[in-house]
RNA sequence: CGGGAGAUGGUAGAGCGGUUGAAUACACCGGUCUUGAAAACCGGCGAAGGUAACACUUCCGGGGGUUCGAAUCCCCCUCUCCCGGCCA
């Protein structure tokens, strides 16, 4: 997923938003979205505390809280100011209907115009300063993850199956797929440029007989299956949280507010942007096959050789859409899932706790799913599985109406699974001494 | 890309300068009736901010303008629908 920016100081929020805020709000009103004010307010030593965990300083927060205390000010002084026009004007009106003299009324009018429009420019401003801040404050962690700086400090939940034990030296996948005409990285970097690659043969048949796979398991598991255009525009990104802090990260359609999107997550979360929904019709479980296109902007020199760090992958995405009571329940769900997919293709992996400093920007816990890459001997991420509570659904207003009122789902998102990452994982572990693949049973009759 | 129409609450759909946050219908929720359900009748029913609760403010696609006052008038933008061209 993205990294998140280390050690964040005022000076660099402001500008890193500056510019993209700037662009997206001549396109789109800004509504009030944002992280929870209210409970920062109210618990703000917590908050700092949790937000020190994903390395959020606390002038940071400091700033966010002056600024929510400007704008109430702002804006209560005025409203009573407006209040009083529009009961002046109605007098007016009344007035005028039974013949009587207005032009006392006219001039209390005129007076409270000349001041109306700098108090709404006071409020303006600071609605402003408060989201642009807002808007790049990163989802408050759970309290049971764990701190930590980066991925060393991510802590191992279980293992699932053995690496198998090779009498031989295991090859990786580019040698694997070259070797057996599968993988053709050179025609994919002419097409378009490094990183992309082209899958023939029985590599592509394995590509797509791995998303139906996919696919089809989800479904049993109660997902259903959804096929979404992968160009959203930049009020969905911004919903789910690539914007706009991340806005290096995606490829922009040029001269238009559209992006191609960085993963399925985007467009199935918010197909219920701005939606309230009834809380009995809850869970909505979500699944969808998309390629995924990312720029990997701060990945260079990463991975360059092979086909694990593309620009264009394809992915099968899960997506939850919860009742607060129920997301963790769900949470459990969605690893055991993508875990079983895993274990049914016969290739071993581990559960990983995500530390506060490696956790993404809108999750408040992640576990990460690491395949076993025995040409690489490590483990490699497949998988990621989050809770993000209501920070995406802050953003992207998604509500749930229960006994009359409108609260905020908790939304989730796991991939079940990265496909171009579990067909390296079954080149590399199903590899036979002769450079040849077994193909695991469960694919065989997609194939 | 060219020509026409439109954008109002969950949906349909009135309103076209004042007390209309918005008629009406359907949907939905509560009640009466019923063994239960349906029907009928009565009541409620948009959203955000704000408040202890009221008050109050904002929102009729988005932005700007006219006016004492705008869903209603004017300008710009976006989107949707219909007709024509192009095209998978």
């Amino acid at each position: 997923m993205f990294e998140l920016a280390k050690a964040i100081s005022l000076q660099k929020y402001q500008m890193i938003v500056k510019h993209t805020l700037d662009i997206m709000l001549q396109f789109f009103n800004p509504r009030l979205i944002m992280i929870d004010l209210k409970y920062i307010q109210n618990n703000f030593e917590e908050a700092s505390i949790k937000l020190s965990k994903k390395g959020v300083g606390q002038d940071v927060l400091n700033e966010l809280n002056d600024l929510f205390q400007l704008l109430k000010a702002a804006n209560s002084k005025y409203e009573s100011m407006k209040a009083e026009q529009n009961k002046l004007s109605k007098l007016f009106g009344e007035y005028k209907q039974k013949g009587l003299d207005t032009n006392e009324l006219k001039d209390g009018i005129d007076k409270l115009k000349v001041q109306l429009p700098s108090l709404l420019e006071e409020a303006r401003i600071a609605d402003e300063k408060l989201q642009n801040l807002a808007l790049v404050i990163p989802n408050f962690p759970d309290n049971e993850v764990p701190e930590g700086k980066d991925e060393d400090d991510n802590i191992e939940l279980k293992k699932v199956l053995e690496p198998r034990v090779f009498d031989f030296q295991p090859k990786e996948h580019w040698d694997l797929g070259e070797k057996n005409g599968w993988i053709d990285f050179e025609r994919g970097v002419k097409l378009a440029k490094s990183r992309f690659s082209v899958l023939k043969g029985t590599g592509a048949k394995l590509e797509r007989a791995l998303i139906n796979f996919f696919l089809d398991t989800n479904a049993k598991a109660g997902f259903e299956e959804f096929n979404v255009p992968v160009i959203n525009n930049a009020n969905m990104l911004l919903g789910t949280g690539q914007l706009p802090k991340f806005e290096d990260d995606l490829f922009k359609i040029d001269g238009e507010e559209l992006y191609l999107i960085p993963t399925a997550e985007v467009a199935l979360t918010n197909l219920y942007n701005d939606e309230i929904i009834d809380a009995s019709s809850l869970p909505l479980l979500l699944t969808a096959y998309t390629p995924c296109f990312r720029k990997e902007a701060g990945s260079a020199g990463r991975d360059t050789r092979g086909m694990i760090r593309q620009h264009q992958f394809d992915k099968v995405e899960m997506v939850a859409i919860s009742h607060p009571d129920k997301s963790d329940e769900i949470f459990d769900m969605m690893v055991q899932n993508a875990s079983d997919l895993l274990t049914a293709l016969e290739l071993p992996h581990r559960l990983v706790m995500l530390c506060g400093g490696d956790l993404g920007f809108g999750a408040s816990k992640t576990v990460d799913i690491e395949v076993w890459l025995p040409g690489q001997g490590k483990y490699r991420e497949i998988s990621s599985i989050s809770n993000t509570r209501d920070f995406q659904a802050r953003r992207a207003k998604i509500r749930y109406k229960e006994d009359g009122k409108n609260l905020f789902v908790h939304t989730l998102n796991g991939s079940a699974l990265a496909v171009g990452r579990t067909l390296i994982a079954i080149m590399e572990n199903h590899q036979q001494e002769d450079g040849t693949i077994e193909i695991p049973d469960v694919l065989k009759k997609y194939l």
